[in-house]
DNA sequence: GTAGGGTTAG
């Protein structure tokens, strides 16, 4: 039975409901505490609002202490509170609990999952790229008769798309007719993007093209996937028609847009289509962020102009842009490319001073450098700061500093580094390791899903 | 309460 409800904790839910910023987790929590500090009882609503807050806000573990806060003031959590726990499970990557919520504490709470909480759990799934576990949850969706909406398919077919399964994510697309669930526009951004990933541009473009006679109205997340699907095609004319063709759709170009267009354009050398997408944007509304530079000086990069790639990075500033490890790694492997390992280093050097911190991949770009120039010695310099770096060398780094000793004769030194790489080939052994165990724990779960439609 | 698009190394 509820108690009765009075009126200020329909007010105070309402106010935490409306905590549904990712900033604004704190504010939903300190409502949470002060309605039950002015003695206004909190009830299940207030509970699982708070919850969604934590998840919108990326606070998973406040999420499902909330959860279990609840049965200990005797409110039971209903299908609300807990998709809203899977939710921020998923947005955490931390499928396994997402799992667990679904599949065991839910029944064993007497909660009915229906298709909300399995649907935040297939997401669970998809951002951990668990493709196989979200097609099973899909198929005991069906046999517990829980019927999966719009949703439930736009995110199995986006787990087809993280998997590089363009072909099943077609496939869920084309039976959704037959089970009466109605493709979304999100639907067709989830299936354009699996096409684009997997290297599939035409068939990108051919759904693009199929969603006017399916009533579907394409958004610019729809042209950005579809743009991107271009670049990994290598098409840049067809990339830059379909940002031309925006307007005519009533779509405004934004930042994903144009970094898409400005890639398709890198990697197909076109490094002065892609400067001029890059000088004409004060013409749109389109502030250029920090991927948009990144994506230019990337071009410059494929376009053998390092000095340009430098005065991008140089210019950032500027735009108010704080350059990011990305930006420099794109600037030393333009000075690679460039044949200037001395450029290279300095980029290397400077960098903490700008408190940006190195990757494997900036590494990896100075030491193939250091190789082109003929310095071997910086080469092997840069892997020991690497080491000091706590930066894991992997199988690139090697093959360039290896490269970078051998051109000059150096096999004594290129020797004992694959001897280093056999201790290194502990720590990938280990890894692996790590991964076995992941897959079980994956298994397993299968197993149990398994087991649970035998029930 | 649940679903979608962008940038870095060989």
């Amino acid at each position: 039975m509820e108690k009765t409800v009075i009126p200020s904790t329909i007010s105070y839910n309402a106010a935490i409901s409306a905590c549904d910023t990712e900033l604004q987790w704190h504010l939903a929590l300190s409502l949470l505490s002060s309605m039950c500090g002015m003695g206004i009882s909190a009830n299940k609503i207030s509970y699982s609002a708070a919850i969604s807050a934590c998840s919108k806000g990326g606070q998973w573990q406040l999420a499902l202490s909330f959860l279990r806060s609840m049965t200990e003031v005797s409110l039971m959590p209903n299908e609300i509170s807990y998709s809203g726990a899977i939710s921020a499970c998923a947005k955490a990557v931390q499928w396994q609990l997402a799992l667990s919520l679904l599949l065991r504490t839910m029944p064993d709470m007497r909660v009915v999952q229906d298709e909300i909480t399995y649907n935040a759990a297939i997401s669970a799934c998809e951002k951990s790229g668990h493709l196989q576990l979200a097609l099973n949850l899909l198929s005991l969706m069906h046999e517990k008769r829980v019927v999966p909406n719009e949703m439930t398919y736009s995110a199995a077919i986006t787990a087809c798309g993280k998997a590089g399964q363009w072909q099943l994510a077609l496939n869920l697309l084309d039976l959704m007719p037959e089970v009466m669930v109605v493709p979304s526009e999100i639907t067709y951004n989830s299936a354009i993007s699996a096409c684009g990933k997997g290297g599939q541009w035409e068939l990108a473009l051919n759904l693009l093209s199929l969603m006017p006679e399916a009533r579907v109205v394409p958004d610019r997340m729809t042209f950005s996937a579809a743009i991107n699907a271009c670049e990994k095609g290598g098409k840049w004319q067809l990339a830059l028609n379909l940002l031309s063709l925006m307007p005519e759709a009533m779509v405004v170009p934004d930042e994903l847009a144009y970094s898409a267009a400005i890639s398709a354009c890198g990697k197909s050398s076109q490094w002065q289509l892609a400067m001029n997408l890059l000088s004409l944007m004060p013409e749109t509304r389109v502030v250029p962020d920090e991927i948009i530079y990144n994506a230019a000086i990337s071009a410059c990069e494929k376009g053998d102009k390092w000095e340009l790639a430098l005065n991008l990075l140089r210019l950032m500033p500027e735009a108010r842009l704080v350059p990011d490890e990305m930006a420099y790694s794109a600037a030393v492997s333009a000075c690679e490319k460039g044949g200037q390992w001395e450029l290279a280093l300095d980029l290397l050097i400077l960098m903490p001073e700008a408190s940006v911190v190195p990757n494997v991949i900036t590494f990896s770009a100075a030491i193939s450098a250091c190789g082109k120039g003929g310095q071997w010695q910086s080469a092997l310099t840069l892997l020991i700061l690497m080491h000091e770096a706590r930066v894991v060398p992997n199988e690139i780094t090697y093959t360039a500093v290896i490269s970078a000793c051998e051109k000059y004769g150096q096999w004594a030194v290129t020797v004992s580094l694959l001897g280093k790489q056999s201790v290194e080939a502990l720590h990938i052994l280990i890894e692996v390791r790590r991964q076995k165990l992941e897959r079980t724990l994956v298994l397993q779960t299968a197993g149990i899903m398994h087991q649970m439609s035998a029930d």
